[in-house]
DNA sequence: GTAGGGTTAG
C-alpha cells in the first residue's frame, strides 16, 4: 500500500505503538524491546524511548547485550551520550555489537577519549574490530591528534585482514592526513587494491592541508568518478590557500546548469570566504541570492559564513541583516563570535561589548575566539578598562584559557590607549613566550606614541622572530628618519639587506560592477584611464589645503608606511583606486577599496578629505581592519 | 559506516 503522504505524514513504528506503552497493563515479549528501542531514532521519539526505558525497568528486566546495544542507538541518535554510556557501562556481558554501538555514539559525538577508552576495553576483553569499528576509532585519533596510536591501529585492522576494506582503508587514509602524516596516506592510497571516491577525496584533502595545491588539482583531474565533496573539496582547498579566485573558477563551472554535480550548502559554506578574501561584495551577493533561490540560505552555518563574508567585504548592514535572521535557538558559538569579531573589525567596540553581553544572556558559553574578538572590538574603540575586565574574567568568570593571542589584544589594548610601560609590563608577566604579534602590537603602539626606545625593543625581537617582514624595518626606520637618526637609518638598511628581506609591494583592489580592478604603488600604464586618474590625484593636493589641509612635512617626507620608498606618496596603490572608484562611479556611490598591507598615514588623511570634498563615504579594509570614512573623519579615530 | 565546513590578535 502506498502512504498518501499529503493527507498526514506517515507514522513511524514509534508513534504508533506510543498509545500501548503508554498502558502499563500490556506486557511486551522481552525479546520486542529491541525492534521498538530500534524504532524509536531521533530527538522527537526520544520521549517514547525514555518510557520505553523505564517500563522495561519496571518490569524488572536487564538488557542483553544485544538490547543494550540497541538502547545505546537510541540515545545516541537524539545526542544523549550520558545515557547512552551509562547503560554502556552497566551490562553484564558486552559484544562486539554493543562495543561498535558505543563506539560509534561517542566518536560521531567527539567524545575522542571516551571511544578510545572503550576501544581499548574491547581490545583487552579480546574482542576483534570489524569493519564498522575503526571507522570511528580512527575518527577519534585524528581528532585527538594521536599519530602513534594510529599507526599501531592501523598493525592491528592489518591482523584482522581489513587494512584494505574500503572503509577502513579511507579512515585510515583521513586518519594520517589530519595527523600531518602525509606520505603514509599516499603510501596506503597506491597500495589499495580498490579505491572509491571517498579514498580520492580523503588524500584530495590532504594535499590541500599540505598547500600541495597542484599535486590535489591533478588528483582532482585524474579521479575516475567525482562527487560533490571531491569538487566542495577543492574549493575550500583553494580558498585556505589563498587561491580565491581559482576556488571561484570552479565553483561557478559547478553551478552551471548542466553541471552534473551541484552545489550543495557544504559548498556554499566553502565559497563564500574566498569572496570575504576578495573583497567580491557583488560575487558574494550573487552566491546569497544563488543560495536563496535553491533552498541552500536556510542552514545556520550557511548564514554564519554570510556574516562574515559580507563583514570582510565591508557591508556591517548586511552582516548584522544575516545574524538577525538565524533564528534565535539556532544562533551557535560561531555565530556570535563571527558576529563580535565584525563588529571588532570595523571598530565598534561597544557594540561587540553588547553583542558578547546578549551572547551570554542567551546562556552561550564564550571561547577563546570570543574573547580574541572581544578584546580586539575593546582595543579599537578605545575601551581600555572594559577590556582589561574582560581579559580577566576570562579565567575567574568563564573558565576560558588565556593564549598568546590574548595577550596580544592586552598589549594591543594598553599600546595604543599610551600606557606604553604596562604593556611592556604585560608581555613580562605572560606565562608563556611572546611571539611575533605580541612584539608587533608593542612596535605598532611605539610607533604611534613615537616612543623610540619601546619601538626598539620590540623591533629588535621581532628581527629575531620574524627576519623576512619588511614591515617591521620600514616601521622603525620611519621613526629613526622623524628624529632626524640618519646613521641608524642606513644601518637598518644594511641589517635589511643582509637578511635578503624581500620589499613587500603594496596593492590595492576596488570591486565596481562585480569586476575587481587592481592597483600597484605606482602604476603608470597599466590601466586605460590612467590620464584621468592621475588628473584626479594632481588637482587634489590643491583642493586639499583649500579644504583646510596642513601638510605635516616630517610626516610626509618619511611616512611612506611598507609601500616602497621610491614611489610618490600621490600614487600610493589605495589612491589610484579611490582615484578611478571617483572617476567610474556615480556621485554618492560608496566606495569600497581593499589594501594588501597596512594604510599609510599620508593615505589616511587625504581620504578623510577626499571624502569630504568629494561628498563619498569611503570604506577601506587594510590588512588588520576596516576605516570607514565619511564627511572628513574617519571611524577609526586616527588611531590604528 | 569512510571523504568536504562557517569564527582567531599586530
Amino acid at each position: 500500500m502506498k502512504w498518501d503522504h499529503k493527507a498526514s505524514p506517515r507514522p513511524t513504528m514509534g508513534t504508533l505503538l506510543e498509545p500501548l506503552f503508554n498502558s502499563s497493563q500490556l506486557l511486551v515479549q522481552p525479546s520486542c524491546y529491541a525492534a521498538v528501542f530500534q524504532s524509536f531514532t531521533g530527538k522527537s521519539l526520544l520521549k517514547q524511548g525514555k518510557q520505553l526505558h523505564a517500563h522495561m525497568l519496571l518490569r524488572g528486566l536487564r538488557p542483553t547485550a544485544f538490547l543494550a546495544a540497541k538502547m545505546v542507538a537510541m540515545y545516541a541518535s537524539s545526542g544523549e551520550i550520558s545515557s547512552a554510556s551509562h547503560i554502556f557501562y552497566s551490562a553484564r556481558d558486552p559484544s562486539s555489537l554493543l562495543f561498535n554501538s558505543i563506539i560509534r555514539a561517542f566518536s560521531l559525538y567527539k567524545y575522542s577519549e571516551e571511544t578510545m577508552h572503550a576501544y581499548l576495553r574491547m581490545h583487552s576483553l579480546g574482542f576483534h574490530g570489524d569493519n564498522f569499528t575503526y571507522p570511528f576509532v580512527l575518527k577519534a585519533i585524528a581528532d585527538l591528534y594521536f599519530v602513534h596510536f594510529g599507526k599501531c591501529i592501523h598493525g592491528l585492522s592489518m591482523k584482522d585482514g581489513l587494512d584494505f576494506d574500503i572503509y577502513v582503508a579511507t579512515s585510515l587514509i583521513d586518519m594520517y592526513v589530519k595527523c600531518g602524516e602525509l606520505g603514509d596516506a599516499c603510501r596506503l592510497f597506491d597500495e589499495m587494491p580498490v579505491r572509491d571516491v571517498s579514498s580520492w577525496n580523503a588524500l584530495i584533502s590532504g594535499y590541500m592541508r599540505d598547500g600541495a595545491v597542484d599535486l590535489a588539482r591533478e588528483l582532482f583531474n585524474r579521479m575516475p568518478l567525482k562527487n560533490i565533496v571531491s569538487w566542495t573539496s577543492m574549493i575550500s582547498g583553494y580558498t585556505q590557500n589563498g587561491l580565491a579566485a581559482e576556488a571561484l573558477q570552479l565553483f561557478d563551472e559547478m553551478s552551471k546548469e548542466d553541471s552534473e554535480v551541484k552545489p550543495n550548502w557544504v559548498t556554499i559554506m566553502s565559497i563564500l570566504p574566498a569572496c570575504g578574501y576578495l573583497s567580491a561584495l557583488e560575487k558574494g551577493r550573487k552566491i546569497h541570492s544563488f543560495a536563496q533561490e535553491k533552498g541552500l540560505d536556510s542552514h545556520p552555518s550557511v548564514q554564519t559564513a554570510l556574516i562574515g563574508m559580507y563583514a570582510k567585504c565591508g557591508s556591517l548592514a548586511d552582516a548584522q541583516w544575516c545574524f538577525n535572521g538565524i533564528k534565535p535557538n539556532s544562533r551557535n558559538l560561531v555565530a556570535w563570535n563571527t558576529m563580535i569579531t565584525a563588529y571588532a573589525s570595523h571598530g565598534l567596540g561597544v557594540e561587540a561589548v553588547r553583542t558578547f553581553e546578549h551572547m551570554i544572556q542567551a546562556g552561550i558559553h564564550p571561547d577563546g575566539v570570543t574573547f580574541t574578538g572581544l578584546l580586539a572590538g575593546c582595543s579599537h574603540s578605545g575601551l581600555v578598562d572594559t577590556g582589561l575586565r574582560y581579559f580577566e574574567s576570562m579565567s575567574s568568570v568563564y573558565s576560558v584559557e588565556r593564549k598568546h593571542e590574548h595577550y596580544a589584544c592586552i598589549v594591543d589594548l594598553l599600546g595604543r590607549a599610551g600606557r606604553l610601560v604596562e604593556a611592556y609590563e604585560h608581555i613580562c608577566r605572560m606565562p608563556m613566550q611572546a611571539g611575533a604579534s605580541v612584539w608587533g602590537s608593542l612596535l605598532a603602539a611605539g610607533r604611534c606614541h613615537r616612543n623610540l626606545e619601546i619601538a626598539e625593543l620590540a623591533a629588535k625581537k621581532l628581527f629575531v622572530l620574524e627576519p623576512e617582514n619588511s614591515g617591521n624595518y620600514v616601521l622603525l626606520s620611519n621613526m629613526h628618519a622623524e628624529a632626524g637618526m640618519w646613521e641608524k637609518v642606513k644601518n637598518l638598511r644594511a641589517l635589511q639587506k643582509s637578511q635578503s628581506v624581500k620589499k613587500n609591494p603594496g596593492s590595492s583592489w576596488i570591486e565596481i560592477n562585480g569586476k575587481a580592478h587592481l592597483f600597484h604603488g605606482g602604476d603608470t600604464a597599466s590601466h586605460d584611464q590612467t590620464k584621468e586618474i592621475y588628473l584626479l590625484l594632481e588637482e587634489l593636493p590643491g583642493k586639499m589645503k583649500a579644504a583646510g589641509y596642513i601638510p605635516d612635512t616630517t610626516f610626509a617626507l618619511h611616512d611612506v608606511s611598507e609601500e616602497e620608498k621610491e614611489i610618490s606618496l600621490t600614487t600610493h596603490s589605495e589612491k589610484l583606486a579611490i582615484a578611478f572608484g571617483l572617476v567610474n562611479t556615480s556621485p554618492g556611490t560608496v566606495l569600497r577599496v581593499t589594501k594588501n598591507l597596512r594604510i599609510c598615514g599620508d593615505c589616511h588623511t587625504a581620504i578623510k578629505f577626499i571624502s569630504k570634498i568629494y561628498e563619498r563615504e569611503i570604506i577601506v579594509r587594510d590588512v588588520n581592519r576596516f576605516h570607514h570614512f565619511k564627511e572628513g573623519s574617519c571611524s577609526c579615530g586616527d588611531y590604528w
